[in-house]
DNA sequence: CAGTATCCTAAGGGATACTG
DNA sequence: CAGTATCCCTTAGGATACTG
């Protein structure tokens, strides 16, 4: 058996991840889904920016690749929820780091500005 | 002082994350980055589908948001090397998680794509 | 070696309108 | 309410060629 403790990350996983996610959305609709499931036009409050088409868009890739569920209650007027899936819930970890990351980043950014106002005034 | 200990993600720190991380190639670029630093032509070779244009773009976005550090070397012929700095580093955790996680999701579509087989031939 | 300079294409989304 | 159906447009990224 090969036990090599080197790390491989073979680039078909990364390149994987990113189609998956890739959407634009996505990430934050996975956020909003992390701990209950939502109503079409819930999400849709939640992300006004976003246009009908593109979030049905996103929720069926999402669906498609098994990251989110949907469930269609046959009532008049329809309702139609969605919800993650452990699949996405694998993924809550990341995105919380990516959001800290995110973060710093903000205020490394703001920082760098101010420091080069200060240096432009000198 | 607010003490909430609500986990409020601004949405703009994944959308931050995301134009930051967002090229298609930077979270490779980034991990090739992770140990050592490296020429552009040793970049080139890892990655031999990315044009030399792209690969040059990347570089100078991911440059410019300081997660790689870039060094001319005053050389006939000229040596160029990329590093990655400490906000890219901070950024691995979130890369093999990701990896991780992409496996997974290669290894459940193959598991999907066999059961659906087995009863189509049923 | 490590780039720029052009040109071009594909596709992910945006805007608006209509419907079961 | 929760969608489809169109049309359109920007833009990231691909292909090819040229240079300090």
């Amino acid at each position: 058996m090969n036990s090599k403790p080197e790390k491989i990350i073979f680039k078909g996983h990364i390149r994987l991840a990113l189609s998956v996610l890739g959407g634009k959305w996505k990430l934050e609709i996975l956020y909003y889904l992390r701990q209950a499931t939502l109503r079409f036009s819930e999400l849709q409050e939640l992300m006004p920016e976003v246009r009908q088409k593109v979030l049905t868009e996103q929720l069926r890739e999402l669906e498609h690749d098994g990251l989110v569920t949907r469930t269609v209650y046959a009532e008049v007027p329809p309702r139609v929820e969605y919800g993650a899936t452990p699949y996405a819930h694998a993924l809550l970890p990341v995105l919380e780091m990516l959001c800290d990351w995110g973060q710093e980043h903000e205020k490394r950014t703001e920082a760098l500005a101010a420091a080069k106002e200060a240096q432009e005034s000198r």
